[in-house]
DNA sequence: CTACATCTACTAGAACACTAGTAGATGAGG
DNA sequence: CCTCATCTACTAGTGTTCTAGTAGATGTAG
């Protein structure tokens, strides 16, 4: 399955991944642009159509849920990205994650401590 | 300056990126689905008149450069895609490329030699 | 010089993205 | 009951993306 989504589809989509789920008000008060109620609508719709949301009644509204999770959207992107933008290199990317932002020497240790889980675990495990 | 690329442009941008340079039918050729030769070049006048490319004519074919660079790209996709998708949290993103089922042994050895290379060049330097 | 291949410029159409308006339903307050 | 606020469904305009065709220039082989 392709997971795509447009950016206005994704600004949407981190809202509904932030609460967990929103009607079209309550998406609309978190997105940064301010948009015409109906258009937050029509975005939330064409998701729905694409079957990435879907929605219950309450009472009068409509309330939208994922039905695609944040992890496997990112790791839909996450690939792409290393694929078409780091030729296919994890290492390429992270470099440049590395030297462009900030992490703190904490935050390396947790995850050298996540590769080391990471390599023992293969021992003899697929 | 935002720089935001579609998919097909991607597509030509990453060759002329392995490449340096090359013509439409360079391009062309390189590329994984077969277009028509005037797909190619129409692609290739947006990109430059977007001013991510430009060409210089060689002979009677224009042989194409990037002015935007695989770095560049990178670090602005990169950006979009933290602050999106993994709430802005770099951590997050390694957390999920380190469990991406994808990766070898020696890919995830070389990630932790990046890291032990971040962590000592850590000592006094900012 | 003619025929052919190759190349650019221009044009265009289908699909999608993005935005928002209008109409009509429905619940709430008086 | 009437009015107001709120909500969905439908419609629609503008712009972008993606694809490729046609016309015309120009270099090349014979």
């Amino acid at each position: 399955m392709r997971i795509a989504f447009t950016d206005r589809e994704l600004d949407v989509m981190s809202v509904l991944w932030d609460r967990g789920d929103a009607t079209v008000a309550e998406v609309r008060e978190q997105l940064a642009d301010k948009l015409a109620y109906t258009t937050v609508l029509t975005v939330l719709r064409t998701l729905e159509q694409k079957g990435y949301v879907e929605h219950a009644g309450e009472g009068r509204a409509h309330r939208y849920h994922p039905l695609v999770q944040r992890e496997a959207a990112g790791r839909n992107a996450l690939r792409r990205l290393v694929d078409k933008v780091f030729q296919g290199s994890p290492e390429l990317l992270m470099t440049h994650l590395v030297s462009d932002k900030n992490l703190s020497d904490e935050e390396l240790r947790r995850l050298r401590g996540l590769l080391e889980a990471r390599l023992k675990g293969r021992g003899g495990a697929k």
